[in-house]
DNA sequence: AGACTCCCCGGAAACGTTTACAAGTCCGGA
DNA sequence: TCCGGACTTGTAAACGTTTCCGGGGAGTCT
């Protein structure tokens, strides 16, 4: 009865071959039963007892040569310490689990040799689709997505004549949601932190915050704005920078990682927030709602984009001959403590109006609405189809 | 000069037939110059010529399947969007990187099923190799992972008798750390935040929690102890049932998301910290540097263990018959002002010491110890090989 | 009883690469 | 002139799986 081995992989793995001989029946035979289809009980009963003596695993790989699909879907995404990410990702694992595939994510770091690269390696078919979130887009970018092989669907914008389904948002409104709110609540110096403006969101998010002052009739103070990374030391720094010459009633920051830095110099320097200063965020994560005070922020429908592009890109796996699409989330915003003016707190600190303990963290009310607008009715979340909430095709935050 | 399709793969791209043919040379002259080598002169340039027309990219499952390898490594963690796994992953990467392989990331949400159908699927080959970070330990994993035909190796503490390599720390020890700081520092009613117990990590934290109080004497006070998941809201929801029924002067939180969110309920409680609690969370992230005020947090060397987990798994990847191995990062004690009772402030919020500006938030000079040792000179930081600081083999944290 | 259907099985051909091997060409040197 | 080496090329065999197809046996209906 000595183990003889039976035509195994070359690293001594058994294979479908090993299987069959052992069981004494054809390779076709054994992956028919190993598949669960056909072969009469003994047939079954033999393989499966010679699988498991061997210690059967398929080889995925070869498998998927022959399927001509992987059953796996990649994101790519620039800062994966970015919760904003978090929450894209969870909606876009939700989607394509629900379509029995595995998501796989990986972090690019945002430079462009690593996001082609991954373009080239990862997309060459070792997965069936990509969804990515680049914070540059370069022509580089723009020929391996069409040259990939495997459908690519990119959350954030792309220039127009792209054939590639995206799915963006309008952080140039997002920015004016916030602007106007900041302006109605009697705010007049407002700061301004920003990523850098050679990044799509960056570029967007300037212009957005001009065009808001401007349509309040407000001058722009260079003074007021400063540039840095997407990175919380950066907010801290740049907001310090900045108080040190300035001195803003209110300050934006061009997403949550950079305001909760702001916060923090903030608290340091001994500000009352929001008394003092009215601090607003951008992409409304997690990262909000866990600072204290908790932090206005813009949603540009993160969990929304992502579960969107998810389902452009399934829907491109099943039809490969669609034509492009181009989706858009409209922004709304958040309204918590860190700008509320509704509940001035006499004391140190500021208040806080949800934390009636209850489950997971809930989700404010937001505000949605265009441009130029003056505060609105809190209406539903965003993520409506169709009407864009600005001059429609403005580039996108952080992550997109 | 119509085009004609020459052998094209079944969805009509080009394969290397498809390139051969119309350079008018062999597949394998083909194959040959596409990865550059040998070739005549003519034979390359016609070769080249013929790619580019078609537009070729080759099929990096079939080459896969032939060369036995895919240069993909995987990384499985519980939950992304908790931050320790952003260190851990980073550190990761960049071993991973360094061997020319790419790293892909998959969250399990910490279910079994979802954790062993990836080791079926993924480390079928898909990849080369695979890290994985498991809250909970079953007999389902260890059978999925000794079946796995591609290395893989655990972060985290397993059965000493797992045939597994394993890099793990000792957050019993860790826990102590905390605790003998606190004692040290005059606080006697020392309240504990847990995840769950049924954990590995909750587990070994919640033993490390009452083995430390004993060595100080301190009877264990169940009511100064609240269990969760290891979320912000369990934290924050924990901490304000604590608080309801309890007075603690200290509070221990199981990780730094937990600590996290009881931060916002003693705030929100209008409570100071430290000098009403003092509050030390576990795991050393980001978040612990951007809370306000800073928190002390237990490292237990999250970004130490991923590097190593990855040279582990580079070294079996090139030589399988190694001998499993274990390993140990040893945990240190992280003191900021959450904690800091040296520089007691009168105002209404906590002192801060190490917000000078700079570059990104440096990390503050640990304090490394046996168990029962009392306050010690601040030291270098953590990741020295070797010398586990307390009974070795204990389980270890979230993530390991 | 013959024809037909149904099911099970095995041989062989894919999937798209890389590569061992043999054969061919060209050149220089003896 | 002939031989040996260097170089190039093509044929074919892998890698491990799924699946098409045809053959054969058993059962059923006419």
């Amino acid at each position: 009865m000595g183990r003889k081995r039976l035509q195994p992989s070359a690293d001594g793995r058994p294979t479908v071959h090993t299987v069959a001989a052992r069981a004494g029946v054809s390779i076709a035979s054994a992956s028919r039963v190993l598949n669960g289809i056909g072969g009469s009980p003994e047939t079954v009963r033999r393989v499966r007892e010679a699988a498991a003596e061997v210690g059967y695993v398929p080889n995925a790989i070869a498998r998927s040569l022959q399927a001509q699909r992987t059953g796996l879907v990649a994101l790519a995404v620039a800062d994966i310490g970015n919760p904003v990410y978090v929450a894209m990702m969870r909606a876009i694992e939700a989607v394509v689990a629900s379509s029995g595939r595995q998501l796989l994510v990986h972090a690019t770091g945002g430079e462009i040799d690593s996001e082609t690269d991954l373009l080239r390696r990862l997309a060459n078919r070792y997965v069936d689709g990509m969804i990515m979130s680049p914070i540059r887009i370069t022509d580089r970018h723009l020929d391996a997505i069409v040259l990939s092989p495997v459908p690519v669907v990119v959350v954030g914008q792309l220039p127009d004549d792209a054939p590639v389904d995206n799915v963006r948002t309008d952080s140039r409104a997002g920015v004016a949601l916030a602007v106007d709110h900041l302006v109605a609540a009697g705010r007049q110096r407002i700061g301004f932190v920003n990523g850098p403006l050679d990044t799509v969101p960056g570029a967007a998010r300037d212009a957005g915050f001009r065009a808001a002052l401007a349509s309040h009739g407000i001058p722009v103070d260079e003074r007021l704005i400063e540039v840095g990374d997407f990175q919380y030391a950066a907010g801290r720094d740049a907001a310090t920078r900045l108080f040190a010459r300035a001195e803003p009633d209110a300050l934006l920051c061009a997403n949550d990682l950079i305001a909760v830095g702001a916060l923090h110099a903030l608290l340091t320097d001994r500000r009352r927030v929001p008394e003092d200063v009215a601090l607003v965020g951008m992409d409304d994560t997690e990262l909000a709602q866990m600072a204290f005070p908790q932090l206005s922020s813009v949603s540009l429908g993160s969990a929304a984009r992502g579960r969107r592009a998810a389902e452009l890109l399934l829907e491109r796996i099943a039809d490969p001959a669609l034509p492009p699409r181009r989706e858009h989330v409209a922004p709304s915003l958040v309204v918590r403590a860190s700008s509320a003016v509704d509940h001035p707190v006499r004391g140190g600190s500021a208040a806080v109006d949800d934390l009636t303990g209850g489950g997971s963290a809930a989700v404010d009310a937001p505000v949605r609405g265009g441009s130029a607008a003056p505060r609105r009715p809190r209406t539903a979340p965003a993520s409506r189809p169709g009407t864009p909430a600005a001059p429609a095709g403005g580039p996108v935050g952080v992550p997109s």
